[in-house]
Parts: C-alpha cells; structure tokens; sequence
DNA sequence: GGTTGGGCGGGACAAATGTCACTGGGCGCG
DNA sequence: CGCGCCCAGTGACATTTGTCCCGCCCAACC
C-alpha cells in the first residue's frame, strides 16, 4: 500500500484527487493538508511513501516545503503539482529534490501512474516543459532584484517598495531598472509578469 | 438521470470532476469541453439538465456561454464553478441566467448536492459571497474605462493603447485617471489589481 | 427644449518612473 | 593580489504617468 500526502490549498480540487487516488487500491491518502506550513508536521506524523504538493499555497509554497522534506524525512518521495508548468518551477523543484513534477492539464490517470513511477525511483517530468526549462534557462536576477520586483509588481511605489525592503529609493530604482533590462521589457509591469511566467519570482 | 455537461479547461480538474459524478448513481456527464467556445455546440448536441461551467477558460468565459445558453437552451439550468469568488462575477452570473454559483474551495460533497437543487428549481449561492457581492455594489466603471484598464493591465504604455483602442493618448490617460480615481487606488496596478480582484474586468 | 451624462479629445503641470554615470565596500576566485 | 560581481547608494536627467483644467458632440431623459 503506497501511503500519500496530499498538499492542495483548493478543497474541490483536493478532495476529488483524494477520492481519486482512494480508487486506487494500492494507494492510500494518508493526510490532507491545505496550507504549506502543515505540510512537513503532518509528514512526520503520517509517514507518507509520497509526498503530492501544489506549489501556490497559503503559508509556504509547495517548494519550499519539498525542500524541508528532503531534510526532514528523506524517504518519503516528492511529487510536485501545479497549475503552472513554469520553466523556473521546475529547476527549483529538482533543486529542492522533487521526483516529479505534473501539470494539473494533464489527464487524471497519470496522476496515480506518476505516483507509482516516483516511489520505483524513476523521475516523472513532461519532456516539453524540461526542454522549455533548459531553453529558458536560470533566472538572470540577482537575489535583490528578484525582492524588488516582486515587492513593485503589487502596484506600490518606488517609496513603499524603498520602505519595506530598508532600501533606498535611488537603489530601489536602479534594481528595477535592471531588471527591466534583464528581461527585456519596458516597465516594471511587464518585468513582473515576464518573471513571474518564467517562474523567477 | 441527471444529465450534466462540464466545462473547465484544467484536464485533472475536469476529470476529477467528470469520475466524481459519475459515481453518483443519479447523475451522468454526457458531456465535457475545455474551451468556452465548446459549450454551446455542445449543449445543443447533448442536450443536459445542468451545465457545470468554470469562468476562465480559453475562448469565451463561461459566463458568456452561460448567457447564450440561456436563449438557445432555456431548460439546462446553469451553475457556475469558479476558483476566484469575486463579487462582480456573481453578479454577472446572475445577470447571465445562472442558477448556482459554487467556490472551488468548498468541499466536494457540495457538487453533486448543489446539482440536485438547481435542477429542483433551487438557487444555489454562498450566503457570504452574496453579501460581499451586494456590500461592493456593481462596478462604478464605464465600459470605456474597464476596456482601457483591462488594455494597460498588462504593461502596455499609454501609446500601446491609444493605438489599439484607436483612441488618443490624452483619452487613455483620462480614462486610466478616472477609474484610478473610482477605485480608490493609486495608480493604474493598482486599480487594475481592484478592479480585477472585484470582478469587474 | 433644456439639462444631464457619457464618449472623445487637448493642454498644461506636478509627480513618479526609468536611465545613466559614478562611488564604495565586500566577497569569491584564478 | 587583482579582477569581476553583487550590493548599496547618490545625483542628474528625460520620459512617462496621473491630474485637472477645458472644449465639442451626441443621446437620453425630464
């Protein structure tokens, strides 16, 4: 009986999933968790042979959770799955030792054969999005940037941004305006999303 | 037998949902699209009871296919079933004709539950949600204000779209002024971020 | 028939934004 | 050690953005 964790901040979704995999009848769903904070204390308790994690979550993300995982309860295997093929998800999910890594477009059959695949020990990940991943290639934002242009892409002025990061504003520009070079756009409008798309936020 | 057609472009969810139903012993998905474009045709070829539609979705939004369906199809009763409950969509699901509209976020019991009761005539809405929908009151914008909104939200300069809204650019600026103006917010990120959180683009 | 309100545009102006050049400090690396 | 890179900041500058005037046209409505 292969014991699973589900990670899944959306209850419609999570429960269906967990109905899903309960037809399994070599799969069993452990525990449930909605928030990315429960997720490593609820492991420990549940020893799951499979750890199945959103990335968008309330609380921590999904990686970051994978991450602590990896240090916490190495056996159990990561399975990440998201909404969003991001290439930039991707990289941090193997950097965080994820075994898999779904989008929620596929069909819902692979979902049980992935899990059965991770815990053999083979690597689940869709080829286009690998590709789409190496091509992409790392993020080109240093640490900073990344902060600045991710505390800009709600709307808030260069002041709030300078203010919240313990920053100048002249520096708060200057990381922005780098930024926008790097990613080849014209504002920090469209920096954020090109970032975000690329999963770089 | 209930018959239900179900429109949600995320493959797992779709098929999550469309194994859940099918379990019911009262209900049967006779048919499933992804695109909102799909709809229609599709309700015409199969003729369901209800129509389970998602709002974002590629091609038109379900709420649009919502309103057609209510001319061409005027005994399917439609429930909407939407990640985001924004007080502006279920106004506009209302004004589309619908009969239910459900959050993801709630349990799956919920699903079958609510199809029963729209098909019995029944509206189906979260009381929290409707009191969030009335206490925001509908959209203050003009229709020429959501447009230029909607068309800066992405990045664009005010040129990008005076040209593509075939408008000058001291029109857009007014427009983009007016609405920052009516949404409280300090400028056009903002006011989209409201405008989109409410439901109102 | 007059008034109102929305669509559309112009001009002027202050504020915010993006760019550039230049200065240092720290840290890793050949 | 020198070199490059990231971090942090400064000052100046052109451009963009947001605001507040103003005007005209047209349709709806009293």
């Amino acid at each position: 009986m292969i014991k699973v964790l589900l990670a899944e901040d959306q209850g419609m979704m999570r429960g269906a999933l967990a109905l899903l995999l309960g037809l399994e009848d070599d799969i069993e769903v452990v525990a449930q968790v909605s928030d990315g904070d429960d997720v490593v204390p609820a492991a420990l308790r549940a020893r799951p042979d499979v750890a199945l994690l959103d990335i968008e979550m309330p609380g921590r993300s999904g990686l970051d959770a994978a991450a602590e995982l990896r240090d916490r309860l190495p056996h159990c295997r990561v399975l990440i799955l998201t909404t969003f093929g991001r290439p930039g998800y991707l990289r941090r999910a193997m950097e965080a030792g994820a075994y898999g890594f779904l989008v929620k477009d596929g069909p819902v059959e692979e979902l049980a054969a992935a899990i059965r695949r991770v815990l053999a020990g083979e690597r689940v990940i869709d080829p286009a999005l690998a590709a789409a991943a190496l091509s992409t290639g790392p993020s080109p934002l240093t640490d900073r940037e990344r902060d600045v242009l991710a505390a800009a892409a709600d709307g808030s002025t260069v002041a709030d941004v300078a203010a919240r990061l313990h920053l100048s504003e002249s520096t708060v520009r200057n990381y922005l305006s780098s930024a926008i070079g790097k990613t080849g756009t014209r504002n920090r409008i469209e920096a954020a999303r090109q970032a975000r798309h690329n999963g770089w936020l």
